[in-house]
DNA sequence: ATGGCGGATCTTATCCGA
């Protein structure tokens, strides 16, 4: 029985959980992954996911910022909290998902943004996406992430050079500096982590997840980058037999996320 | 013609995203 996981960057969800039943209804994920909910635990609408099916959830909120969600059909089990740089707010989210055939913990991450200025010097929330890094590199050094793993959101960093619309414009633009890709490159050296989305499209080919809301039209100069991703760890990604980025999902209503889904179906 | 938009809240102003 394939697993089908979804991570999408909602955008809050209390304004958009129509548009997260759309995706439901045209690519059916068994597990959808959200950030950017926007809420408080008890503000998540619990009962609007429960209804399509989706009655496992896990929810790590916070008041309007952030946030990460994960609502399944499948049962989640051993729900846990990062917690990153000691700020106390709602980044991660994991659990462990899946039965005898294909089992895996995994983790829901929105990796800070870091403001405009990549100085850390300057800008405090670039030292603090740095950081984060820091922080996620040094916690999945720990053995258990050598198997089992499957870690997928919005990263905030586009690693490649076709992850981005221009590469030369935008290397020294927040989410495409060399002191951002390198790290994230190294974190996913280090254990080996399968970028799924890349194992199915070249590195030749341009792909992205986000294009801004201030482009007059964003399918038009298609200025976008590859910001959410889907990694599994190595044993798994042979499992892997699909992935895909819902790139119509920007056109979805008049108001939609300026992210669209990534899916990956393990099995 | 990306920074020209769009979300939540401390709401008619401000902070945040990237």
């Amino acid at each position: 029985m394939p697993i089908r996981v979804a991570t999408w960057n909602i955008n809050s969800v209390r304004l958009r959980l129509p548009l997260v039943m759309r995706l439901i209804a045209s690519n059916a994920p068994d597990v959808v992954c959200l950030q950017e909910i926007k809420c408080r635990n008890e503000q998540f609408p619990a009962a609007g996911f429960a209804e399509a099916g989706y009655v496992h959830q896990a929810v790590n909120g916070q008041k309007g910022y952030h946030g990460v969600a994960i609502v399944s059909k499948l049962p989640l089990a051993e729900t846990a909290v990062h917690e990153f740089c000691g700020k106390g707010d709602s980044r991660h989210i994991s659990a462990v998902v899946g039965g005898p055939g294909a089992r895996f913990r995994l983790h829901n991450f929105y990796i800070p943004s870091g403001g405009d200025e990549p100085d850390p010097e300057i800008n405090p929330k670039f030292r603090h996406k740095l950081d984060f890094l820091a922080e996620l590199s040094d916690w999945f050094d720990a053995p258990e992430f050598g198997a089992g793993h499957v870690a997928v959101g919005d990263f905030n960093i586009a690693p490649h050079e076709n992850d981005v619309w221009s590469h030369k414009q935008l290397l020294r633009i927040v989410s495409h500096t060399p002191v951002e890709t390198d790290a994230l490159n190294a974190i996913q050296a280090r254990r080996d982590w399968v970028d799924l989305l890349r194992r199915h499209v070249p590195l030749s080919e341009k792909i992205y997840s986000w294009w801004s809301y201030r482009a007059r039209d964003w399918d038009a100069s298609d200025r976008g980058r590859r910001l959410d991703h889907i990694w599994s760890s190595p044993d798994l990604a042979p499992a892997c037999t699909g992935a895909e980025i819902v790139r119509e999902a920007r056109g979805w209503t008049e108001k939609p996320s300026d992210h669209v889904p990534v899916i990956a179906t393990f099995g």
